[in-house]
DNA sequence: GTACAAGTTCAAGTTAACTTGAAGTCAAGT
DNA sequence: ACTTGACTTCAAGTTAACTTGAACTTGTAC
């Protein structure tokens, strides 16, 4: 419980971790897929500077939206390494998070005013409701692992 | 009962697979669990009646809705066994999808709002933005995986 | 100088919902 | 009878995003 940091510019783990609300083993997965990274001065444990606080709540917010560590990866990768990333960087990065978050929205609507139709009718059929077909799937969508719900086979016929 | 046409009123695996364009493994998967059932005459090889696939439709509607099959499994054991589920029946199963959906389409425009408000202001920062960590859902959450930081939520309040 | 808290690595475990593979059986057409 | 395809069981693999455990080292408070 010592808060006998306040000269130093870089943070423990367990610093960063209470800050963040993000698990130190989180975190020290996070830096092995490079996604953050950290000094390593003397000891071997690892020092962060604050800036790594920003970056971490992007993760957390752009997984919310819906990436997954990987596409993120790939985001973090577009901000400048030559200098300090700014206000505008970081907006770039998630500019397209409000229509993706839109879409996630249109496709709950559809899929209410489906069983609403569905189920008011009692057609509760995989037959009839196209709302169950995996032609107007959305994968990635809302809560569940959405990734062995969507049409990993082809279903022709 | 009286006018059976015999065993053509059975669908084979394959047939149940094809109509609902679940996968064969994914129904043998479904059945181990008791989600759904099938007679063995004969052979061993597995024959259902027409009825699974309104039982199949279900848990599909329900896996889209959020649902896991845990929870499937409970709600189709309120089913009447005596006899054959009418559509009452299902659709007193499904009332509360609705508000369900409601719940994920608000969270969704929360997220959107707080998004708006703090990529604008550019205080993309887990310290002031109470967005990334609504409640306490990120840290500690317990054992396992935090999948997807939006469905580990069985705890709302 | 000695606890003990906090840090380290690495491999393996967790969760859900399946899929895949191996090795064998059954059914239908020719 | 033979071939082909559909079916069977069972164990193990897949995916994402971490967590847990073991064995060990470092930092610091007293």
């Amino acid at each position: 419980m010592c808060f006998s940091r306040g000269v130093s510019d870089l943070l423990t783990i367990g610093e960063v971790s209470r800050r963040s609300g993000v698990a130190a083993s989180a975190l020290r997965f996070y830096e092995q897929r490079e996604l953050i990274d950290s000094e390593r001065p003397g000891s071997g444990h690892r020092r962060y500077p604050r800036t790594v606080l920003r970056r971490i709540a992007f993760i957390v917010f752009a997984q919310r939206v819906g990436l997954t560590l990987e596409e993120i990866g790939v985001e973090l990768a577009k901000l400048p390494r030559d200098r300090a990333p700014g206000r505008r960087d970081w907006s770039r990065l998630s500019s397209g998070w409000e229509a993706r978050i839109d879409r996630q929205i249109a496709e709950l609507g559809r899929l209410k005013a489906g069983l609403t139709e569905c189920i008011g009718c009692g057609c509760l059929s995989l037959d009839r409701c196209k709302l169950a077909n995996p032609g107007d799937r959305v994968a990635g969508l809302g809560p569940g692992p959405r990734f062995w719900l969507g049409d990993t086979r082809r279903t022709d016929g």
